[in-house]
Formats: C-alpha cells, structure tokens, sequence
RNA sequence: CGGAGUGUGGUGUAACGGCUAACAUUCUUGAUUUGGGAUCAAGCGACUCAGGGUUCGAAUCCCUGCACUCCGACCA
C-alpha cells in the first residue's frame, strides 16, 4: 500500500480525552477513530492488524476441528427468557430494542442461547458428537463504564468458540485442546511469555472458569502467579482451600496487574437442558449435550499488544500482527529518482509476497522517520540518496533500533526479510 | 449507578467578568530546503458543548441537560 492513498493521517499531539495508552497511540498513529466512550471505528492500519490476529486465531481454531459460522447479532427474546438471562435483573447490560410491529429484540452481549437453540436442530446422535464451531462476531454490551480505551467498549469483535460433547471425558478432552491452542494462539501475537492461565470464578456455570491474564499495567485485574507451576488464581476467588486445591504456593505467588484477553467455561448442561440439546447415545437413551464456550476479544487483544509492544516514540508491532512487514520510506530528492528506485523496490517486494507500506509522501525526511517510528512497523528499508549514489539501501529494526546498510538488490532483500 | 474533574478553530493549548477570542500545529498558496516532526511569507478555519439565568457587559459567575475522562461499584 502506498501511503500517500491512506485518506487517515498520524497526529502530533496524542488525543486530550483518551488517558489509556492502547487509545494514545491507536488514535495518534491512525488504527482506530473514537466515535463516543467505549465505540472505535477500526481505521485501515488497524483493520490490518485485526485481520493478523483473526488469521491466526482462525488457523488454531480450525486445528481444533472447529467450523467457523457467522450468527447475527439480534437475539430473540424468548430463546434467553428459557435460559433466564433476558432479565434485567439476572444481565445488566443488555442493548435492548423493539421492532415496528411491537416485539423486543437484543442485540448480543454473546451467543450460548442461539448457538446452542440452532444446533438442536442439527444435532441427535453420539455420531454427531464432539463437535465445535465459533465466529468472529461485534458484541455489544451495554457497559455503565467504559473505560481504558478499546480494552472495555460497549461494541467489541469476539472470537467465540463453542463445544459440544456427549459425554465429561470427551469434553475435558477438547477443553485441553482448546486450552493448548489458545497458548500457541498468545504465542504466536507476542504475549506467549507474560500470559497465564487463571483459575476465576465459575460463574453461574461451574466452580471455576479458565482465564487468560497478560501481565501489564493496563489490566484491570489482579492475579496471583505461580512462576513455577506457570499457574495463577484470579484475586477474586483467592483464599487458602483454592490455592491449595489448584497447586499455587500463596506464599511465593506474585500479586500483578493483568489483562484477561482469553476466558474458557465448562457450561455442562446450563444451556442444553433448557434449550432442548439433547442426543441419543448407543442404547437409544436421550442426555443433553455437555458445552463450553472458549472467547477471545480481538481488539482487546490489538489493544493489549499496543500497550505491551510500545516505547516512547510509539507502537512497536510484532510481526506476527503487524500491519505491514515493511515500511519502505522514500527520502525526497529533487531529481524523483529515489521515489522511482523506491517504487521499484516496492513493487519487486511485493511481488515476492512481502507486505509493504511505501512512504511516497512529499513530506520532510524527519516527519517520515517520526511517523514510522509512531506507526511501529517491525522493519524499515530507507531508500535515500545518499545510498542512491553507492547502491545501498538501509534498513532499521524498529524494535531494536540495529541499522544494516544492504546493497540495492532486491532479492538480497527479499532474502533478509524471509530469514 | 455513587463520587471527582473537564468541555474554546481539525488537533493541542491561552485569554482578570471588559477591545474584533490569542498562540502553536494542521490545512491552502508561493519561495527555499531535501537523512530526524525544516525555514520564510501570505491566507482559510471557532457566534467558546446545548439551553436557560445573573450583569451595562459572560469563554469566564449560577442552574439544567448532554458529552468525555478518572476513582469506585458492576463485568454474561
């Protein structure tokens, strides 16, 4: 992508009405665009790294041998009233509305009721067990606080999986899975090595519900952690009999501030009795189905990676989740002739499969350097003419800041940034 | 929902109750410059969140509403 076609530009001065660093720097470089407290619109340098993170996500989750579907966001009333959760009284933060001809709808804060209402339909066998689908979907929740930029919003992109088995040892069979391949997931966006699981509350569903805390200041939880057993227990349920019963040594575990960008929860049956989920196993006798649902908040996700992956000068992308692998910046010259071996180079790079942002505004070297510092792509080529004049190229690791000069040969290139 | 704070050009800030609301940046035009948010010149851009009130006079004081931020509560 050319950056002189991005209609979206950097700022100089971070926003006066954002506190949050996720929100500081999104806005500042241009990924995302406040729209009221708590609702983001996802910019185009934003959408890229939200279209990273939902690749890898989707590639776990279909090693899961789970389908991706697509559910609407409208919830029918009388599916939640069987599970009781369309009460004011029971979830709090419903966007509710009415349709012209009278009835009420909701929009989804998730999706157990429908997901497992639909899957009633399809589902009636032990042959049709264990199965697994999720989705990419908006929630909307309507939140009495917004806060700490895009990392609680009202309307937020969620990966929600769900489970089902016919039986507890074909459930805790997936849910093992399910829990391994949100690990590789935290590992594969950068956060592999400050990311735990958590020991919370269970909910209304079981004892306990399986989070995923990352450690930054951002976070609005606490956590105990257990360096040893790579084990933490959320501070709302700590107590002795549940650091025992888990394995984490309250002595030693650490207190720190965390962000829980992942959740699992054994539902057992809280939905597919009252939703009529049930299936026949091998003598003909009829059960419900035993759930679990598995969520990830993607820009949560976006957001925490900016919080963690940041320095002074701006956003410091993984490349994993980056928006681009390279920024290829342009110095100006009076000839063009640098912008012409720039886009040159550009096109080569891309034609080898290497996604590059190419500066080819006409603006000073030192607003070029600022933004590409602020927008924090992982690798930097500068083509300038200095390096015209000998034949090199210089190319910057953002995140350590090592400059190499590389001869102006585009597969050399194409070779350093393939390893 | 309880508490605290803040609303002024696109953005960031200033202005004792008193002149045509100032400065920086952005943007436009021209010149110069061309490796770290360059320089110079000339412009565009706000009836100061909305509605009431006090006053000879309100961005400034008061009331109501709305919005935003923070603390707390809440968080399927």
């Amino acid at each position: 992508m050319k950056q002189s076609t991005l209609p979206f530009k950097t700022r100089k001065d971070a926003p006066k009405d954002e506190v949050s660093l996720n929100a500081r720097l999104l806005i500042q470089a241009g990924f995302i665009h406040k729209e009221m407290a708590g609702v983001y619109s996802i910019l185009p340098l934003g959408l890229r790294v939200i279209e990273k993170i939902k690749a890898i996500v989707r590639e776990e989750m279909e090693s899961l041998g789970a389908a991706e579907l697509s559910m609407s966001a409208f919830q029918e009333k009388a599916i939640w009233e069987k599970t009781g959760r369309w009460d004011d009284a029971v979830v709090d933060n419903w966007f509710k509305t009415t349709l012209k001809s009278g009835g009420e709808l909701g929009l989804g804060i998730t999706h157990e009721e429908p997901i497992t209402n639909m899957l009633a339909e399809h589902v009636s066998s032990y042959k049709d067990l264990p199965v697994a689908v999720f989705q990419f979907q908006t929630k909307f929740r309507n939140e009495l606080r917004a806060k700490s930029g895009i990392m609680r919003g009202r309307e937020f992109l969620m990966k929600d999986l769900y489970s089902f088995s016919a039986t507890d040892e074909e459930h805790a069979a997936f849910y093992n899975r399910a829990k391994d391949a949100y690990m590789r997931i935290f590992q594969r966006v950068g956060l592999g090595d400050i990311t735990f699981p958590t020991y919370a509350t269970g909910g209304i569903f079981s004892q306990f519900s399986l989070e995923f805390q990352t450690i930054t200041d951002a976070g609005e939880d606490v956590i105990y952690l257990d360096r040893k057993s790579k084990l933490a227990i959320n501070k709302e349920i700590m107590s002795d009999d549940i650091s025992n019963e888990i394995g984490v040594d309250k002595a030693t575990a650490e207190e720190l501030k965390t962000v829980e960008v992942g959740n699992i929860f054994n539902l057992g049956t809280k939905f597919s009795e009252p939703l009529g989920l049930t299936f026949k196993d091998e003598k003909g006798d009829r059960y419900p189905v035993i759930m679990g649902s598995y969520g990830i908040g993607i820009g949560r996700l976006m957001g925490t990676i900016a919080e963690v992956f940041s320095d002074e000068k701006g956003l410091v992308w993984p490349k994993s989740v980056a928006p681009f692998e390279v920024h290829l910046i342009a110095l100006n010259d009076a000839e063009g002739k640098v912008l012409a071996e720039a886009e040159n180079i550009y096109q080569l790079l891309r034609t080898a499969g290497i996604e590059v942002l190419l500066d080819d505004r006409h603006v000073s070297a030192g607003a070029k350097f600022a933004d590409a510092d602020l927008i924090g792509i992982p690798m930097r080529i500068v083509v300038g003419s200095k390096g015209l004049a000998d034949g090199t190229v210089e190319i910057t690791d953002r995140h350590t800041g090592e400059v190499k000069t590389l001869a102006i040969s585009v597969p050399d290139i194409v070779t350093h940034f393939h390893g």
